[in-house]
DNA sequence: CGGTAATTTGAAGAGCCTCAACTAGGGTGG
DNA sequence: CCACCCTAGTTGAGGCTCTTCAAATTACCG
């Protein structure tokens, strides 16, 4: 986590000291695990130090929706925060390692650490942003635009994390995943990236995706990257 | 903006002091007004006093998606609070008076009034989780779901500011941006509004519409009212 | 190395879109 | 005060994208 913040501030010894508090025991959980349920009791959430998970929304058809696919560094269940009960389901893609973050945590940034509340609301806007994106492409944009947008989106929060990330997707989703996140069926995702395929955008192995015509897949979904460069002048000062 | 937050917590008089003073100045804005497109640099956002407005992103190919619909005592822009440049287009849809906020405002809230930071942050995760059920509805429900959705949603939020409200709706949104908030042709809203009528869950007449099944509404759409009874136990203590 | 999960491909059908034309209302200017 | 226009709503017909159903192939995990 402070190296996710520390890229948007230069980070106090204070606060790399809170977060290293909120860090302090991680639990590790193997892939598939339902950290929680719809409905289940809130009143906590976590960091996602390790692994990938997503948090998706059940319908009463029995269909689902991802609504969030979550990177290493990303808070997992933050919606809910406001929520009694949760608002979505989250569920570990890979083995995973999490903090828990009880929502006490957050009385104590807004009164001793408000740079780091600042940045957790930011960051929220930030996810707002992204949100009112995703639902224009699945809104108004065909499937190989979304399936495109997908792509480039995972790969630009990977590049976040790691900057060395290449053009070089390891992709842990399933199709049907994909297909969950995107408001399509497995099925018509897979003939969307032959699709990209064939028009030479992407190179496909088992688990990996390669990147090839990256302008191109921008061009075909619209994507725009909301995480590079962010406005923090209104942050206040850190206090310690 | 003071009466919809005292709905959460009891506000202090320095709390009702600084919520007055970002209202202190209220310009009135005709409808169609455009406050702020895609691209405009940011810096700032409003409060919508009264009125209704909308947020939208524009789509290279022209066509638009409405990511929100705003009522009085909203806030308008706040995810681009983070963004040099506006994400998002912000139009009113109807005569309406707004309160520009500077985000040095935000500044002065996370140092002064760590509370109302922490509302703030609550009515963002509030609306991240709305936004992911958006995301389920054009996602993965079909067009009557989606019309349904949209009413019950709008019907709600005006009776958080108005209790009084019953089971009519004044509808400022044409078919056109119904269709632009669901992901639909205002030709296929149009049948799917009849359909609902033939259904006898809604009566129409020019610009409102009566809810006169809601029970059969919320069956048929799913949906989920994430405004009632927010969890307020982890914001700070109020300073003054 | 066997069983299960994931991917791939085909064919047919459904839902929503596009195009088009017509109606109703509401404001404006002559 | 009426004629006009422009916006919004309504309805029909046909077509396209994506879904559904089905089956075969490939990858993966214990």
């Amino acid at each position: 986590m402070a190296a996710r913040l520390g890229r948007f501030v230069e980070l106090s010894a204070g606060e790399r000291d809170m977060l290293r508090a909120m860090e302090a025991q991680p639990r590790s959980v193997p892939r598939g695990t339902v950290l929680r349920r719809e409905r289940d009791l809130a009143g906590h959430s976590w960091i996602l130090e390790s692994g990938w998970a997503v948090s998706a929304i059940n319908l009463p058809d029995g269909s689902r929706q991802i609504t969030r696919v979550h990177l290493p560094g990303d808070m997992l269940g933050s919606p809910s925060i406001a929520l009694e009960r949760a608002g979505e389901t989250l569920t570990t893609l890979t083995q995973a390692t999490v903090c828990v973050l009880p929502n006490s945590v957050l009385t104590v940034l807004f009164e001793e650490h408000q740079r780091l509340a600042g940045l957790f609301l930011m960051l929220s806007q930030i996810e707002r942003m992204v949100l009112g994106d995703r639902i224009a492409a699945i809104g108004r944009t065909d499937a190989r635009a979304r399936v495109a947008g997908i792509l480039l989106d995972l790969i630009n929060r990977l590049r976040l994390i790691d900057p060395a990330t290449g053009n070089v997707l390891p992709l842990q989703l399933t199709q049907e995943d994909i297909g969950d996140a995107t408001g399509l069926t497995a099925v018509h995702v897979n003939r969307m990236m032959r699709l990209l395929a064939d028009e030479g955008m992407i190179e496909r192995q088992p688990g990996i995706v390669r990147l090839t015509d990256e302008a191109g897949l921008v061009r075909a979904s619209g994507y725009i990257n909301r995480w590079s460069a962010p406005d923090t002048s209104w942050l206040p000062a850190p206090r310690s």
